[in-house]
RNA sequence: GGUCAGUUGGUGAAACGGUUAACACAUCGCCCUCUCAAGGCGACACUCACGGGUUCGAAUCCCGUACUGAUCACCA
């Protein structure tokens, strides 16, 4: 059994979007699941759509996701070189399509685009383009090509019969040939068009299973009509559904769409994102959806990609983020949120104590900053926050509370969580007040809000003594 | 227009022709509770785009219709 080699093939034209980092990943499971190789090409040979740095933002990705690949530009390997404008360079496209020409398979044609166009409109809707040139001499074409007209290569199509190949996915498709048209290989400009480059380069790689997105479902046959014009193994295709942004349109970095790099920016971790778009458009055959990419790569299984589009849906993934950040190892938690809490409140406040306090409500890390701003200092707001449904509060009521609270605080030695919380439900019972209605009054005068993280007590940890006792009094003033 | 493909709740989806059509997100209740979360429990498709057919039995097989998408370049 041949080793199973994958590849991913970006061409650089800006940022890695998530359909796209979905194909990719999809490519890594397929080899690692067998312990195959995942290789990177860069195919850049339209030199006019390349943009500067968008290679990096392509190794940045893959590295980032842990998408590590045997070969590619940057790492080498026994079948480079990597990148299509260095392929292109050393003219192993034209002599393959020069070869085809000698194979009788293909032939050289001086049409130009005016004299298809005139065929297209005398025959009107089935166009079939039917090329003069095939009927060429041998002597005639010499001639003109040495008088240096330029020509471009075509593949020669029998109109009879059809062409059919499986895929794993949609499985066996069949078309007529006569729907085929003659593709051109090699462009007049000497350079192949993608279509033959890709081709070529699978072949050449040793590329045993193509992962490419559906939208190319109709041009395999084409694909595998070269294939064969060379008599070379036809790989396995693995034709992915797409990933939409709605009903009907596809994610796509021309709308601004969510990017892997937005993502990122937006407080997503690289594993959640991974671990969700694999479930777009593949189901695993347990329940479960907690996946490691280790995990995802033992898991995953051809047969159970689907075949229709999968909206990506925003919310899901952030619920799987809050997953993700709630099954952290604590330590490494701490890390992760600590810059955040000290961009926005400093370093006076214990980081690990306003982790323990966001840990349970965030589910992406740009929540942070909003969450806790107000450790460093209470906004302006309403008395009216002070009225509270379950706490049975008001205003009011709130102000003789307050008074309670700070002096029971006063008289608190050490000052922890605990201590904080005990002389304070302590107090309420003797004043006979659900707990509720002790704390609800103290969370808002310490926080400013109505909703704060952590509850009062962990707060008034975080802060301090002095700056609680402080916080209370000022809400006692205002009220 | 030709060709190819797809169609299960708001979303991701499962289902070897026989289940009350899983599960998860979202939503809505309830419980827990020091607010909000997290966690627990529950509700949520009288039905699988529609119409025929095959079958004792169809979301599952066949045919047709509708709708959606892809593709028809010397672009990748």
């Amino acid at each position: 059994m041949k080793k199973v080699r994958t590849r991913f093939a970006p061409s650089p034209t800006g940022y890695m979007h998530i359909g796209n980092l979905r194909t990719a990943l999809y490519a890594y499971l397929i080899a690692k699941k067998d312990d195959g190789d995942f290789i990177l090409r860069i195919e850049d040979t339209d030199q006019g759509r390349l943009v500067e740095g968008a290679v990096d933002i392509i190794y940045n990705t893959l590295k980032q996701c842990g998408l590590k690949h045997d070969e590619g530009p940057d790492v080498g390997g026994n079948y480079g070189p990597y990148v299509q404008s260095d392929r292109m360079r050393s003219g192993i496209y034209s002599r393959y399509a020069h070869q085809l020409v000698d194979m009788g398979k293909a032939h050289i044609c001086f049409c130009k685009e005016e004299d298809i166009e005139k065929q297209r409109q005398e025959q009107g809707d089935s166009f079939y383009f039917v090329d003069p040139c095939k009927l060429l001499s041998k002597e005639e074409i010499q001639k003109r090509v040495d008088a240096g007209e330029p020509y471009v290569i075509r593949l020669n199509v029998e109109p009879e019969g059809t062409t059919s190949f499986d895929d794993e996915v949609y499985g066996t498709i069949t078309v007529e040939n006569k729907t085929l048209d003659e593709m051109v290989l090699l462009k007049s400009d000497g350079f192949p068009t993608y279509n033959f480059a890709n081709v070529i380069d699978d072949h050449l790689m040793d590329i045993t299973d193509v992962v490419r997105g559906n939208e190319y479902l109709s041009s395999t046959p084409k694909y595998n009509l070269i294939y064969q014009a060379f008599g070379w193994d036809i790989p396995r295709y693995i034709h992915c559904p797409p990933v939409m942004k709605d009903e009907h349109q596809k994610l796509s970095k021309r709308n601004g769409d969510a990017s892997f790099q937005d993502l990122l920016l937006k407080g997503y971790l690289p594993e959640a994102i991974l671990n969700y778009i694999a479930l777009l458009g593949w189901a695993p055959e347990e329940e479960r959806e907690i996946y490691s990419l280790d995990e995802l790569a033992k898991a995953f299984n051809v047969k159970r990609i689907g075949t229709t589009g999968a909206i990506f849906d925003i919310e899901k993934l952030t619920w799987m983020n809050g997953v993700y950040i709630r099954n952290m190892e604590k330590e490494a938690y701490y890390e992760l949120v600590r810059p955040y809490i000290e961009e926005t409140v400093g370093t006076d406040f214990d980081s690990r104590l306003i982790g323990d306090a966001i840990h349970d409500r965030i589910n992406t890390l740009s929540e942070i900053k909003d969450m806790i701003s107000f450790f460093n200092g209470v906004e302006e707001y309403d008395a009216s926050i002070f009225t509270n449904k379950k706490a049975k509060t008001d205003p009011e009521l709130a102000k003789t509370i307050l008074k309670e609270v700070y002096d029971c605080l006063k008289d608190v030695g050490v000052w922890n969580n605990e201590t904080i919380f005990t002389s304070l439900a302590e107090k309420a019972k003797a004043l006979s007040y659900k707990n509720i209605t002790m704390m609800y009054p103290m969370q808002v005068a310490l926080s400013g809000r109505s909703v704060a993280p952590g509850g009062a007590t962990a707060i008034a940890e975080i802060l301090g003594k002095d700056e609680s006792l402080k916080r209370i009094e000022e809400a006692m003033n205002r009220l």
